[in-house]
DNA sequence: TAGATTCACATACGGTTCGTATGTGAGGTA
DNA sequence: TACCTCACATACGAACCGTATGTGAATCTA
């Protein structure tokens, strides 16, 4: 059956990014070597050359799975909100948090747009900026915010969380700082609001 | 005299600093050779160890000085403004625009936290985003803004400026998004005046 | 079912680059 | 003038990347 071997391979590609993943994550993207990183997976680097054309590929497959996870993950936020901009906020603040996380940081956020350059240009093409833009032109259509450019507003909204996100990160009290993080984005995005609380 | 030998460790330092400035921006960092550089420079890697230890040593010195440039810049635009609200609208600006340019960009904003880590913990501080802060705070104490925690909004506010810069510079027509970002920006922080217009 | 073919992956090799260890010669000092 | 310091060059080893080539198992074909 030809299925065998389209498993091996998947099992080979799965293998491979999730080694890289881990070396990624903790030593960063430059300082990983292609050696140490597929002699863990238990191959060599011919699998990895075979399949991803160069340490770059490897970096976007990496890349693309994290970012699916992402859009997964801000998904069920969005769909558990009671209105249009509880969910638009909740995301947001999710967001933020999960940008905490190091192997999110250091792979989507330092190592990432620096090898791949601008991340709204990415293959995967940033779920999570595209998502933003819906929540608004929705927020928009609802007469809910005032006029304003929802794609451009987007990217300066997901900006300033991914700069909130840097920043928790390497607080020296995270709890602390993770909230007047988003009491801060609660004010700034207030502003946008048509009738004002 | 020994200010014979000071001025000439000040140009060979000089000299390197300039030469990993054209480097480092159109090649970026890592694609970036030691040996070509320095060779760029008139010298060789012998003079780079002894000055700035490694190659991570010597792009801190290259941020320093951008850092720096960067910081007269936004100062003189701060100067010139009538009011601080202005001030602050029009350094904001500027900073987008300034991001815009490749060296700024590739250097500040892409390799520049991959490799040296969150801005705001480097050496120079960044200075920016000190900047905006007090701009913040001032406008605080007139009066001017709603209630909100300086430093934590600073960091929004300077995470949505960048975002803008990368998306303009990427962008097919930097004149229209650059556009865009600017209406969209003011949109945005016009909301945390006290009495909206 | 046996030989041919494909292809996933391993092995081998060369070139480049980094960091260190050591050398050297010009400025400064006594 | 003889010595010392130190800015910088040279020499060397090791690591790493990418390619070119080899190999054996899975699949295809007759």
């Amino acid at each position: 059956m030809a299925q065998k071997r389209a498993d091996m391979i998947a099992e080979t590609r799965a293998k491979l990014i999730k080694a890289a993943r881990e070396a990624f994550a903790t030593k960063g993207f430059a300082e990983s070597s292609m050696d140490d990183l597929t002699a863990q997976a238990g191959l060599t680097r011919g699998a990895l050359y075979h399949h991803f054309g160069d340490k770059k590929g490897l970096l976007e497959a990496v890349v693309g799975q994290i970012d699916h996870e992402m859009t997964t993950r801000l998904g069920e936020i969005l769909a558990n909100a009671a209105t249009t901009w509880d969910g638009f906020v909740d995301e947001s603040i999710a967001y933020i948090l999960m940008a905490t996380e190091p192997e999110i940081q250091r792979i989507m956020l330092l190592d990432g747009p620096s090898v791949l350059g601008d991340p709204s240009r990415w293959p995967g093409q940033n779920s999570c900026i595209r998502s933003t833009e819906r929540s608004l032109q929705k927020l928009l259509d609802d007469g809910v915010i005032r006029p304003l450019d929802a794609q451009a507003t987007s990217r300066l909204i997901n900006g300033s969380l991914l700069s909130a996100a840097l920043w928790i990160a390497h607080s020296d009290d995270p709890q602390a700082i993770s909230k007047q993080a988003v009491d801060s984005f609660k004010v700034l995005v207030s502003g946008l609001l048509l009738d004002p609380r």
